[in-house]
DNA sequence: ATGCACCTTGTAGCAGCTACAAGGTCAAGC
DNA sequence: GCTTGACCTTGTAGCTGCTACAAGGTGCAT
């Protein structure tokens, strides 16, 4: 398949396919006699692999990391198991960082009751008297 | 102030101050005769607010906003308001999209119970057959 | 043969910094 | 007076994960 299609197929830009073959993400494809990329159906497994894996917030390293650990099917997948919990607690604490966000923000739009900024707390609580350019 | 102190007294890099120079977030500040940085305390509070605006996950679009808008006081305080009110249904979102990503990562986690990659569910449930290099 | 959708490469841009390199300045210590 | 070391200056390049060109080649229908 064609990388147009290939992308359909995932909903990737063809140039981001690009992009993950530059970046060693996706093995390079066989070419066609007029130079075009053609894909596999392991191209298109590896690929929905990377786009899932992305999605659930994993990094180009550690993508890299899935791929080489599930390229070795009879190594023990601790190794698998490790990466998953990591990212889950990264998940976790980005969730604690942004429900406090969420409190602060909430606090702020209450101390606003004034009509005009200069009046206001929320310009005020982000802080006291500022610079003018 | 010279630019490492300001620097310290907010919890910022020299390099960062510079940037948010050009960037125009923070108006230029006078020199000194031997042509360093010389801040004033207006300077430390403009700092000390967009330091806080961006810890609140406002983007620096966001941040000059603000900043332009806290410069007219007698403007109605509604643009600072609904910036505000923004930010927070913009976290709102980000906190259901990790929610969702979590609950994901977490039956992944619990669908690994064996040993071998080769058997591990993580993997197979990324994606079903990949691509080797 | 002409149009149009697709493909190729290469390069540059986004946010929001961070990290150099190569050099100038200033105060303290000897 | 001179050196050491901490600071400052500018400029440029790097990071992540794409995205967006530009300039040209290819494939297929009309």
């Amino acid at each position: 398949m064609r990388i147009g299609e290939l992308a359909q197929a995932t909903g990737t830009k063809a140039e981001t396919i690009r992009y993950y073959e530059r970046a060693g993400i996706l093995p390079a494809a066989d070419r066609t006699d007029s130079n075009y990329r053609d894909y596999s159906d392991e191209h298109l497994a590896t690929l929905t692999f990377v786009r899932r894996a992305r999605a659930l917030g994993f990094s180009m390293a550690q993508v890299r990391e899935l791929l080489a650990l599930s390229d070795h099917d009879d190594k023990p997948c601790e190794n698998v198991d490790q990466l998953v919990r990591q990212q889950l607690s990264e998940v976790d604490s980005k969730i604690a960082d942004l429900t406090a966000l969420r409190e602060e923000l909430g606090q702020l739009l209450q101390s606003c009751e004034a009509d005009r900024i200069g009046d206001c707390r929320i310009v005020e609580s982000l802080s006291a008297s500022r610079a003018r350019p």
